[in-house]
DNA sequence: TTCTTCTATATTGTATACAAAGTTCTTAAA
DNA sequence: TTTAAGAACTTTGTATACAATATAGAAGAA
């Protein structure tokens, strides 16, 4: 995407991320238009990659939708996420170089010291780190259309939300799973690896459903 | 995607299928005009959805290029459908409507009505019939997520050549397995269906490895 | 000759006008 | 009053013109 159209897609995507186009909401291109300052053919472009990142539906002579999102949808998403997590962690036993174990390593000690510093902690720097970690392993797994996959898979609303929910304890041991995860790498055992994504993946899961679903009335 | 973007589409695809588009072809959108015989508007909006489905790479200002698989892609494309496509399995016995069951039943049917007939086996029918098998088991387990990822996985080229090297031994095989994991759905056994489906796949990369990657010579 | 810079050309990116399809509202008949 | 048909309007789809960017080639300096 250029210039336009990926402003087009951060406004577009952040509007519905805040709730300001809540989910079947009709978006309407000329109206987009004036909202991101650019003409309908970059808006166009940006609606189709929405729908390509499962943000809006799209129907052909009708219009662009967002999407609506069940609790199953989150189920789904983080059993995706764990299926395919797990098999990057494997993978990267595999084909990880080094350099790559090094630049994880450097990712754990940053959430390290955030988690050292006194006061409320920062959970934006925290998020940052870790999508630095995560991308960086599927990067070293070695296939590209498994990151292109996961991309997507956790560029959703829900994903998204999930992390506010977050607890020092949480970062804690999310961060002693990053570290597990690089060790195994370096023992060369993928069943290791593979078995600690997924229980991180299954923790985050867990976070999430204490927070959104559950009721304790 | 609508009418001519569609047309676009199709016809970009099999150029790339066939082969008359190779690898790191740079795609330009002037001349897919006089092919497709539509506007360049039309054709750009068909380039960003095969590029999607990782038909093609876009690199902004520069153009559209036709991706290049290696064999370590085929591995990775088989590895995730096993995944997703077990996962599928697995869920679709939660899922699944008794009406579910007998449709995959039917075409579990007309591929043994396939292999009944004398003479060379129609190997485009049986793809047909499967597509739908797999298709509708994706369907039953619930997920509109999962069956969208899936369809861009067997999207891919590398899936597409698979198929030609099938032996009628290798149909029947499949059509058990399919045959297996209804079981599996009827007897509510979701380790079962999910153990049949990884090894249904399995089985598929074992015919394509046979097939493309070894050299008997 | 080789490298750099500038210009010409080719290609993609964006805006806009017009066409086609869908939606809504009005009006007339049952 | 309810339903059906049709016209007016809204919205999406497509074509095309123009702008911005990248590429290739030519001219000049080291």
């Amino acid at each position: 995407m250029s210039k336009a159209g990926k402003k087009a897609y951060s406004i577009i995507r952040s509007r519905i991320l805040s709730g300001d186009f809540p989910p079947k909401t009709h978006l309407k291109e000329e109206e987009l238009t004036t909202l991101c300052d650019v003409s309908r053919t970059p808006i166009r472009e940006a609606l189709r990659s929405l729908a390509a990142d499962y943000y809006v539906e799209i129907i052909p002579n009708r219009g662009t939708f967002v999407t609506d999102w069940s609790s199953d949808d989150v189920e789904d998403i983080f059993n995706m996420r764990m299926l395919l997590e797990g098999y990057a962690a494997q993978q990267a036993v595999v084909k990880a170089t080094p350099e790559d174990i090094e630049e994880l390593t450097t990712y754990c000690n940053n959430i390290d010291l955030l988690l050292s510093q006194d006061g409320p902690i920062d959970v934006e720097a925290f998020l940052a780190e870790n999508r630095l970690f995560h991308r960086k392993l599927w990067q070293a797994s070695g296939s590209k259309r498994l990151s292109a996959l996961l991309l997507r898979l956790v560029a959703q609303p829900v994903v998204a939300r999930t992390v506010m929910a977050y607890t020092r304890q949480d970062i804690r041991r999310k961060n002693e799973h990053h570290r597990e995860i690089i060790e195994a790498i370096k023992a060369k055992d993928s069943a290791w690896a593979r078995s600690i994504m997924s229980s991180h993946i299954l923790a985050a899961r867990h976070v999430y459903t204490l927070a959104f679903l559950d009721d304790p009335s």
